[in-house]
Parts: C-alpha cells; structure tokens; sequence
DNA sequence: GTCAAACGTCTACAAACGTAGACGACCTCT
DNA sequence: AGAGGTCGTCTACGTTTGTAGACGTTTGAC
C-alpha cells in the first residue's frame, strides 16, 4: 500500500502537521501538548489524527524506545505548493492576478523574499512579447 | 438561519462553484451539463453540490418560472482570497516567501497584473527599515 | 387533454472527518 | 513485586461529504 502523496489533510490534519512542521522530530506527547493548549483537543485526538497523518504520508514515525517520533514525511514546502496549485485552480483567468496581489500584500516577506519575488516578475514581464 | 460566509466549500463544492462563476448566472442544466461532461457526475449529484452551496451561501439563486437561475453570492475574488489567506496560515515563517514565489511563477499573468504585483513588492521593500 | 420531458425536492448510503473513551503493554518508583 | 503513569492501538459515534436514485409537479408538444 503505497503512501497517497495526493491525498490532501483535512483542516483538523494540518493544524497537527503545522505543529510537527514547527516542533521538528518530535514524540506524539509534545504534539499533544501543544494542540491540547491550542485547541483544546483531547490527547486521543490528536493521537487520531497523527495516526491519519502517518496514513496519507505526510508524516513518518521512527520508533525510539517504546515510543515514536513524528517528523515531517516530506517537505512543508513542498505540500504547501500543491495546496496552493490547487487554489491557483480555482482561480479564473482575470483573478489570478489580483489573488497573488492580495497574498502578497498579507504576507510578511523578508528582503530576500522580495528581491526573490521581483526578479521572478521581471522574467515573467520579459517572456511576454 | 444567517447564511454561514466562513463556511468553506468542500473540493467537490469547488468544482461546481467555479463552473457557476464562469458560467454567470445560469439554470441548474447548464452546470450539470458542464460538470456531468468534466466530471462524470449525475444529474442528482450535481443537483446536490449547488443546493448544499446555496445553504453555505457560496450561491444564490433567483426563481425564473420554474426553475432557477443560480449565481455568486458573493465575488469569486473574496472566496479566493479567504482560501488563501488559510493556505498562508499553514505556512510558517520561512516557507512564505518560496510558497509565494512558487504561485507567481506557476501563474499566467498579464502585464497588468505584473505591474501591480511590482509596486506592491517595492511598497513593501521601503516599509522595511 | 394527455403524455413525455424537465425541474426541484426528498431520501439514501457509504466513506471520510472530528472527536474521544477504553484497554492492554511497558516502564519506573517504591 | 506491586501501583501508577505513559504510550500506542482499537473501537466508537455523530456529522459532513461524495454520489445518486426515486418521486411528485410543472410544462411543452401533439
């Protein structure tokens, strides 16, 4: 059974893997704690949906001990890009602009970021004929 | 029953959102024509998808005799955006920028558009110190 | 005026999701 | 050795989602 590298977490799923992203390789109690804090969730919960994480692969475990480590199963990046492809789909040719201006415009972009961002833009402007 | 706006649409909800916004204000046969063709869905499926958009109020509809014409409830940009803005969420710190960079270089964007996303990124280079 | 097509509504049902308790194995302190 | 805590697993259950059939009503054609 191969891991579903497509399937997508659920809203509940990514607040456990953004918690995992952040707290690196880590065993399910700080997970726990830290989703337990932040969304009153029960520990068998959170156990729940690390289980489904490891599932849909999004997350790895490596035993240690008598228990496990969480760590990311590949890169946030990576599944953050196919999220926002996904959304780019939903975007209709004239809004597609104006949502990336508005994403921008929200985001705290470090210099590199931005100087990132223009030199992408200034490429894109030139293979325009 | 006030109509829930922060309700997101489920993926298969999207696919039938995003035919109504192309399609502008127009009766349930057209979107099932379109969605049984891209899709494969039945008629009663897609029946289903539009009325549970209604009640998340992601659509309206007007009665034309009798039957219905279904249209945005809202702009399609908002909707979007508020997409957005979760997937930005999920991002941490770091991964911002490169998500970013990513959705621009993966987007068709007009002159216009470049142009807008320009000035934004030098307002937000001189913001900083 | 009747018959078929079209339309909206009601109902259905399996799978996925959100949320969580119960339980058995193991470790550790006493 | 026994008691209590910790950990992972199994099970559960109401809700939402994906997918669709059945049915009654309206409408258009003959």
């Amino acid at each position: 059974m191969t891991p579903k590298e497509s399937d997508e977490p659920t809203p509940a799923e990514w607040k456990v893997l953004t918690i995992v992203w952040e707290l690196g390789p880590c065993p399910a109690c700080d997970v726990v704690a830290e989703a337990s804090e932040a969304f009153g969730w029960s520990t068998s919960t959170v156990k729940t949906l690390l289980r489904r994480l490891v599932e849909k692969g999004h997350l790895r475990t490596r035993r240690v001990g008598n228990s496990f480590l969480y760590s990311k199963a590949s890169s946030p990046l990576r599944t953050l890009r196919r999220a926002g492809e996904t959304l780019l789909d939903r975007a209709s040719e004239g809004t597609v602009g104006p949502l990336l201006a508005h994403l921008v415009k929200r985001s705290q972009l470090s210099r590199e970021d931005l100087d990132e961002l223009r030199s992408l833009i200034d490429e894109k402007d030139e293979e325009e004929e």
